[in-house]
DNA sequence: CAACACAATATTGTATACAATAGTGTTTTC
DNA sequence: GAAAACACTATTGTATACAATATTGTGTTG
């Protein structure tokens, strides 16, 4: 079996818990290093990270809340496979929440700020020279996060979070393959918005970037891929 | 002590899971039963419901992560204080999430959609002619969320949620009483928005709704309340 | 040989035992 | 007698043991 986790086993300088456990699988599903699906046994996790199933759980649970992985009764914890109604909703919240929130962080931003929103660019296109996809999605999530944080509301920023893993997720799922994933330069375009403080431009921008990746996915044909094998199998 | 809590003890017929004493908690903070700041002790709630410390840690964390309850390294679990900012915060997505959620459900309402929300409304009048104020806020809290699923966005329905539940903490702490909490007839009036399936109105009676409880919470004298001892009595 | 019933196995759900930590009370020392 | 060091207690954090459940494999029966 492929090895997918990055945490080494019993670092002991590091006191390793349920949160530190939470963050590397929820890094794992962000890079798509996890597939949406996939069973993860308790047993298997603990033996991996060096702790007992207690703490295992408990980082299971964590990530159910936050709708990345599902937990069956009595059946186990799985990364969650958002339906296509579901990946429907999430962009839709995202076009709700977003804009209004990159308008707040135009209007705010420090010069300090922009510095760390331009690191992060320059990280996501290092990632995607070297043909690390999924590390470049992830810093492009991150990203949102960062204008969210800017914004200074610390409640929608946590919604915002939460939908950004899920959409990482989505993309696992619905992303049509024909269309590249070079959203940088809606971000370079972004970023300029935010340093002029210019919260009208800030707001367009950010609403056709979602709507641009709304309709990026493929909303036909994976639908009936695997949802379940029931489905799939029955004419 | 007061007793605080409605679960019987081991009712045999049912089964007493972490879910339900999530929700038995959460119901006791809505109706204002447990105070904002209380101790919830592990021992305490095992003992109570009959169960081990193991699920009593399950329903804990759950309510953590809805923000509902603190949890405090080695220290324990407290039902959370909102600060003011949180307050704040948490009013200001109400406002940004609902006038829209409720354009959508005058929008999609149907007729048993309109029959529950009233049937609603009549029990919220009840426990309010009974003088249970914790009913009846726990009541109108729940007319939002059912607002939230006629629209029928789960995803933000989830969101409002959970703005919801804080919303029932930070009035607990901020709510001043001069003003009585009347807003039965903002709930009146929305109602017969939807059913008239009046988008327009049923988006500004929602906004003015909100702003109104926003206005009505003290948001001067309680700020320096008790949040901390060391803040409290620092000069 | 197909279909059902039953047993074996593996995994999750729960309880309990032990370890670690914070808070409190007591004793010692100056 | 005040302050600091220590020990004690109570509570949380973690591991492990046991119980319950679902799945899979095997055998029986028509």
């Amino acid at each position: 079996m492929q090895k997918v986790f990055d945490a080494k086993p019993k670092r002991s300088s590091q006191t390793v818990n349920a949160d530190t456990i939470t963050a590397a699988l929820s890094m794992a599903v962000h890079e798509h290093r996890i597939a949406p699906g996939s069973k993860l046994a308790e047993g298997e996790l603990a033996e991996i990270y060096g702790v007992s199933r207690t703490v295992i759980r408990s980082a299971l649970q964590a990530l159910a809340h936050a709708q990345l992985v599902e937990i069956k009764k009595n059946r186990g914890a799985f990364v969650a496979q958002p339906t296509l109604i579901e990946a429907h909703e999430v962009f839709e919240a995202r076009e709700l929440l977003e804009p209004r929130t990159a308008r707040s962080a135009a209007r705010l931003s420090r010069p300090d700020d922009i510095d760390r929103l331009k690191r992060h660019i320059e990280n996501e296109h290092l990632a995607m020279d070297a043909g690390d996809q999924g590390l470049a999605l992830s810093l492009s999530g991150q990203f949102h996060i960062e204008i969210a944080r800017i914004a200074g509301q610390a409640t929608i920023q946590a919604f915002i979070e939460t939908l950004i893993a899920r959409s990482s997720l989505i993309i696992a799922i619905y992303w049509r393959r024909e269309s590249a994933l070079c959203e940088s330069h809606a971000h370079d375009a972004l970023i300029r918005a935010i340093e002029q403080n210019d919260c009208q431009q800030a707001e367009e921008l950010m609403h056709s970037h979602l709507v641009d990746l709304h309709s990026a996915l493929d909303l036909r044909e994976k639908a009936n891929v695997a949802r379940s094998l029931r489905e799939a199998l029955i004419p």
